[in-house]
RNA sequence: GCUCCCUUCGUCUAGUGGCCUAGGACGUCGCCCUCUCACGGCGAAAACAUGGGUUCGAGUCCCAUAGGGAGCGCCA
């Protein structure tokens, strides 16, 4: 048997880190056992499905390299045939059309409530077996068998198990002719012949409504594996209506792919103490067996530090290639100046995304308009004299490399007598305009000859300036 | 209210009855390295929700309690 799981987001907002994670159990699961991965639009709900919720999935799942062997496939699109199925349900007498009216049953759900009774519809239309009638609003509803009780074994949180008596008549085919949720997820399931149902814990109380309909298919339900919820770092419920920030989000903040994959796969999943994780490794490694039943906080400090490593560890020039875009985004031309793959090895362990490292490249590709605050007081009349020496050296410094550069604030630091750090940092004032950047030999090395000597002059002007 | 689920350091987790004096990671703190900022190295503090069982022995099995979550829609 070939294994066959999906994804089957609603586009009703963009997907977030609870989301993904999901799709990510779901792809790795039918990666690991050579399956097929199936994505699904659930866009049955037309007042809030729309085309720019559907196109940020599609581009979600681009960005993080979860590919799909089959799909996507709308809901929409299949309306016609959950009708027809609907309707061949009633002909064999397993569900029924009900012509209660929304108000009627509003008000039955409030007295319930305050009886401090479940809630549920009452059956009133079941076996009544009423006809179409096209002057009246009527919903089709499934007939839920009302004894006995419906079992199953959860892959991840074991065997589980319900009364029928707790499950009501649900709607499958709304007034205007919309299936519902429970039943389309059952109809295209079954179509699609998924094996494996991989989905968030907030369906667990679905499951055995949508075991139900599969019978009365006469058909085998598939397996279930409910992933725990995410939480936020606040403990609280991770989710739309919460908030929760999209992932497309974290792309535009200058994180990689790798770090978001690797930080989630280990959310509720774990292979011993291994907390890196490749794409291939995941794949190999996975199992659903291994997920946890508990729901996980999410930590943006660990994200952080995942896609610190990843920023430090992969290719700089696939790292490269993420950062042009955030160097459009800052406007930074970086047509000239040092390559971007130069800037990532310099600033690669001194940032924790790559927005950052492109605002910290700026000054090697722009100058700067004014000294910080804090960096003015290294620029006094006392390094007027080492910072012209410093100057002439440079001027005259044949090949431009790490080692020479160093040699000379080497030699500049010996000839005045003072330690590395005290002619160090006022030249790093003078070239960078701040106080922290990466060592100062490569400094130079990346800002070029030219930049290098304008800026010294630049300081030199500001020191005498502030004399006068 | 009812139904279902969950419970190891602040957080993610290892742990499948003796290997647990509970391990790793993030974060925090300290020290070392050092031209700044970092990286790196070393070290520290920090948890089995509570109460009963079962057992020679329980973080691990069972039961209660407490706490948390989800669902109870003509949303998905």
């Amino acid at each position: 048997m070939i294994v066959r799981t999906r994804f089957a987001p609603s586009p009703t907002g963009s997907l977030h880190l609870g989301n993904i994670r999901t799709a990510l159990f779901c792809w790795l699961y039918s990666r690991n056992r050579g399956g097929e991965f199936i994505l699904r639009i659930e866009d049955t709900d037309q007042e809030r499905s729309t085309q720019e919720a559907t196109q940020s999935i599609l581009d979600s799942m681009n960005w993080l390299g979860l590919d799909y062997d089959a799909g996507p496939f709308y809901q929409a699109k299949r309306l016609d045939h959950y009708r027809s199925v609907a309707e061949r349900l009633i002909e064999a007498g397993l569900a029924y059309r009900c012509y209660c009216s929304k108000e009627k049953l509003a008000e039955q759900r409030e007295q319930q409530l305050a009886n401090k009774e479940k809630p549920r519809y009452d059956g009133c239309c079941r076996g009544q077996n009423l006809p179409e009638n096209k002057e009246q609003a009527f919903v089709i509803r499934f007939k839920n068998p009302q004894e006995g009780s419906v079992e199953f074994e959860d892959q991840v949180l074991g065997s589980l198990s319900f009364q029928n008596s707790e499950l009501d008549d649900l709607i499958i085919i709304r007034t205007d002719g919309f299936p519902t949720y429970n039943f389309c997820v059952v109809v295209d399931d079954l179509d699609m012949k998924i094996t494996h149902v991989v989905r968030g814990a907030d369906h667990v109380n679905n499951t055995p409504r949508q075991i139900n309909i599969f019978r009365a298919f006469d058909a085998e339900p598939p397996i279930y594996a409910h992933v725990p919820t995410i939480l936020g770092n606040d403990g609280k419920k991770l989710s739309k209506s919460h908030g929760a920030t999209g992932i497309l989000q974290y792309r535009d903040d200058g994180f990689l792919p790798e770090a978001i994959l690797n930080y989630l796969v280990r959310l509720g999943w774990s292979h011993g103490d291994q907390e890196i994780f490749s794409r291939d490794e995941m794949i190999k490694l996975f199992d659903i067996k291994d997920i946890n039943k508990a729901a996980a906080a999410f930590n943006p400090e660990k994200l952080l530090w995942i896609n610190r490593h990843y920023i430090k560890t992969l290719d700089p020039q696939v790292v490269a290639s993420y950062l042009a875009p955030q160097m459009q985004a800052l406007k930074i031309d970086y047509s000239e100046g040092p390559a971007l793959s130069e800037i990532v090895v310099t600033l690669r362990e001194r940032v924790e995304t790559l927005r950052e490292m492109a605002v910290k490249s700026r000054c090697f590709y722009e100058e700067f308009a004014n000294y910080q605050e804090d960096a003015k007081k290294y620029l006094n009349p006392e390094i007027t004299a080492f910072l012209q020496a410093t100057r002439h050296r440079i001027d005259i410094l044949t090949a431009w490399t790490d080692e020479n550069l160093h040699q000379v604030i080497e030699d500049i630091a010996k000839q005045f007598e003072l330690k590395l750090g005290k002619v160090a940092q006022p030249i790093r004032v003078a070239v960078t305009g701040t106080i922290v950047s990466p060592p100062l030999n490569i400094t130079l090395r990346l800002l070029g000859k030219r930049r290098v000597l304008g800026r010294i002059d630049k300081a030199l002007s500001y020191i005498s300036d502030i004399i006068n």
